[in-house]
DNA sequence: CTGTTAGCGCATTCAG
DNA sequence: CTGAATGCGCTAACAG
C-alpha cells in the first residue's frame, strides 16, 4: 500500500493528444521516479481502474462501460502508453516475427529479396528481424541460433548456399529444431541442404534461365561461349553452369574445358580473370577476335560489368566483336553501354513467396520446394558473331 | 504433482551432440505432447536439478559442481534447449535490439546505411529489427510505434526526411516518448526535425560535397551548370542545392533560375526532364552545345545515369560536349561510361555512427548532431567546357 | 554448492 | 460490467 497515496494523474490539465512537443509525461512521483516505459499498472492507477480493465479496453474484444473506457483511453494517451511486446509474446498472444538471415545487405539481389520478405511479413502483421553473417558459416549458425531464441515464427535464409556439406548438415539440424518448436526454416535462392526434410526451399529456375540465355547465343550463331564464373561448388553458380552445359549439349556442341574460365560472382574478380585471359589468348590464337570465343556468359550482372570493362580495355567492341550476357537483371544492366542482355530473376517475389510458405498453416508446406520462373531479357549486348 | 510421474529424459541413449540429422528430441510424453520450444523447466526435470541450477550453468557466472554441470549440459543438448529471449527481456537482462526504419531496402544508399547499422549493432551484441515504410509518413509512424512496443533500445530512422512540418512535429513527439522510455531516436542522413530536442542526428556534409563538386566544375572553366534535381522541400536535395548555390556565389556567379531544372531523385525522372529540356533548348539557343549549359549536376548517381542516357540520345558527348557529375558514389558510378565523377558519402560509416551514438551511455549524446565528411571523387565525366 | 521464492508486464481465467 | 488472482519463462535474491 506504500504507493497507494500517489495522486491520480487525471488531475493534469487536459492537454490531451500527444502532439508536437511530445506527450505529457505524468508529473507525479511515480512517473518521474521510474525511468523506462509506462506500464499497464501505471495506466490503471491513473485511470483508477484495475489492470484487467485497461487490458480489455486496449484489446477491444470485451464490453467496457463507455465512461470507464474514456478514462482509460485518456490515461493511455497522457501517459503515452504502449504495450510491452515481450510480455505479450511471453503470454503467448503476440504474432511472432519473421527472421531474415543474409550475408550482406549491400548486394542488390539480396536487398531485393529482403524487401520482398519485409513487405510480405508486414502484410501478415509480422515484424521482421534481420541478421547478417558476412557469408561466414559460423556466424550464420550463431545468428540462426539467436533467431531461434527470439522465438522467430519463421526463419528465411537468403544466400548463395555454397558452404560445404558439413554446414549443410548443420543446417538440416537447425531446420529440425525450428520445426520441433513450431517454427520453420525457409531457404531462399539456395539449394536444399542434403537430407534436410524439415527445410522448405524457395528457388528460381536458375538452370532454365541459363539454358535460355545460352540457347539464344547459339541461335545467333555463336559456337564458342566463355563461361565466366565459378565452376566448382554447389551454390548459385552451379545451376547456371548446368544450364550452360545443357544448352551446349542439346545443340550438339561439346563443353570445352578451356571455355570454363572460373572466377567469382563479383565484378573485380571477373574483370581480372577475363583481362588475363584476353592477354594470353590473343597471343596464341588466330580466330576473328583473337580470343578463342565469340561470346561471354558472365555468371552475374556484376561480373558482366567487370567483363565489359576488360573487353573494352582490350579494344574489343560489344556486341560487334564479342557478345556479352549477364544474369540477374539488376539495375546496372541498363546502365551499362551497351545495355546488358540478361536473365530476369523475380527476387522480390522470391522473398514474398518465402514468407508465404513460411507462414502457411498447413504442415505440408514444410519440406516443399517452390521454383519461380525466370526469363530472358534480350537487350543490346548480344549480336551474331562477326564474320570470319 | 500431476506431471511429477514423467520419466526423466536422461534415459534416452547417449546420442549427444545435435549433429547431422537434427538433435534428438525427447521421446517422453512431456516433449512429444507439447509443441513449442523446450523450456528451462523441462531441462531441469531432465537433469534432475532445479531450474535455478540450469540457469546458473547456462549463465556461467556462478559456481556449479562439475558433475551437475555435465548433467545439465547434456540435457540442454539432448533437448536442444535455447533460452526464450522474450522471457529474458521481460526479466530485464536482455540487451535490447536496435530498430531500423527505412523506406525501401532496394535503394543502394539505404542498403549501405542499413548494413552499417546491422554490423555495428552486432558488434555491440544487439539484434537488429527492421521495418520498411515505403516512404509513407503514416506507415512510418506506425512502424515507429511498433518498434517502441518491441522495447527497442534505440531506433535509427533512415531517409530523405522531406515529409512536411506536421510529420516533423510528430517525430519530435516520438523522439520524446522514446527518450522518456530510456531509448533514443537517431535520424540518419536526414535533417533534424524542427524543435526536436530529444532526437539525435547523424548526417553527412551534404552541402560541402556539393560545394566541392560545383567548385571543381567552375575551376575547370564551366559557367553554366544545370542543377538536375528537386529545388523545393527540405530533404537531401536541399543541402546539395545549397552547396551549388554557395559555390556559384563564392565564384561571383549568379544563380540563374533557368538552370534549376527540378525533378526527382530517381533515374527515370531525371532522364525525362533532361531529355525534354534538351529538346526545347536546342531549338532556342546558340551556345556551343546548343543547350544553355556546359555541365550537369545530377542530384544523385541514379539521376546521373538517366541524364547520361538523355545526353547521349541527344547526340551529346560526355565529357567532350557536356560534363556530368552525380552524387553518392554508388556502385553504378564506375559502371557508367565514362565513369562518373561524384561525391563519396560514407553511408556504411553513417550507419555505424548512428548506432554508436544511439547506444552511447552518456545522456549528452541525445540531441547531438554529428556530421561525417564527404569528398569529391573525380573520374572521367568531367572536362573543361568545349571552346566556343 | 543447490533449492525455493518472487516477480518482470501482460492477458486471462474466475468471482463478484 | 469490473476486480483479484494466476502464470507465460526466466533470473536474482535469499535460504539452506
Amino acid at each position: 500500500m506504500s504507493n497507494a497515496s500517489v495522486r491520480s494523474v487525471t488531475s493534469v490539465p487536459p492537454v490531451g493528444r500527444p502532439g508536437p512537443g511530445g506527450p505529457v509525461r505524468a508529473a507525479g512521483p511515480t512517473a518521474s521516479a521510474t525511468a523506462g516505459p509506462t506500464t499497464l499498472r501505471q495506466v490503471a492507477r491513473a485511470a483508477e481502474v484495475s489492470m484487467a480493465t485497461v487490458s480489455r479496453v486496449l484489446a477491444g474484444n470485451y464490453p467496457v462501460a463507455p465512461p470507464t473506457r474514456q478514462r482509460v483511453l485518456r490515461a493511455v494517451r497522457e501517459l503515452d502508453y504502449v504495450a510491452n511486446a515481450h510480455a505479450r509474446a511471453l503470454r503467448g498472444h503476440a504474432t511472432p516475427t519473421v527472421a531474415l538471415v543474409l550475408a550482406d545487405l549491400r548486394d542488390e539481389a539480396t536487398a531485393r529479396i529482403a524487401q520482398g520478405v519485409e513487405e510480405e511479413a508486414a502484410e501478415h502483421g509480422r515484424g521482421c528481424l534481420i541478421g547478417t553473417t558476412g557469408g561466414d558459416p559460423r556466424r550464420e549458425r550463431a545468428v540462426l541460433r539467436s533467431m531461434r531464441q527470439q522465438g522467430a515464427g519463421a526463419v528465411v535464409l537468403i544466400g548463395d548456399g555454397d558452404q560445404g556439406p558439413a554446414h549443410q548438415a548443420e543446417l538440416a539440424g537447425i531446420a529440425g529444431s525450428l520445426a520441433a518448436a513450431g517454427s520453420r526454416l525457409v531457404l531462399c535462392g539456395r539449394p536444399a541442404p542434403t537430407g534436410a526434410t524439415s527445410a522448405t526451399v524457395v528457388d528460381y529456375d536458375n538452370e532454365g534461365g541459363a539454358y535460355a540465355l545460352v540457347s539464344d547465343l547459339l541461335a545467333r550463331g555463336h559456337r564458342q561461349v566463355l563461361f565466366l564464373g565459378p565452376t566448382t561448388g554447389g551454390g548459385t553458380a552451379a545451376g547456371r553452369l548446368a544450364g550452360y552445359r545443357r544448352a551446349l549439349t542439346d545443340h550438339g556442341l561439346p563443353v570445352r574445358p578451356a571455355l570454363l574460365a572460373g572466377g567469382g560472382l563479383g565484378r573485380a574478380e571477373a574483370h581480372d580473370r577475363l583481362a588475363r585471359l584476353l592477354a594470353t589468348r590473343r597471343a596464341d590464337r588466330a580466330d576473328p577476335a583473337g580470343t578463342g570465343f565469340s561470346a561471354v556468359f558472365a555468371v552475374t550482372d556484376q561480373a558482366a560489368a567487370g567483363a565489359l570493362t576488360a573487353l573494352r580495355a582490350a579494344g574489343l567492341s560489344v556486341p560487334d566483336d564479342i557478345s556479352l550476357v549477364g544474369y540477374g537483371d539488376s539495375d546496372r544492366a541498363t546502365d551499362l553501354l551497351p545495355q546488358l542482355s540478361t536473365v530476369h530473376v523475380p527476387y522480390t517475389e522470391l522473398g514474398r513467396a518465402a514468407v508465404r510458405l513460411a507462414l502457411a498453416r498447413e504442415p505440408a508446406a514444410t519440406g516443399r520446394h517452390a521454383v519461380l520462373p525466370t526469363h530472358l531479357v534480350p537487350r543490346h549486348s548480344t549480336a551474331p558473331p562477326p564474320p570470319a
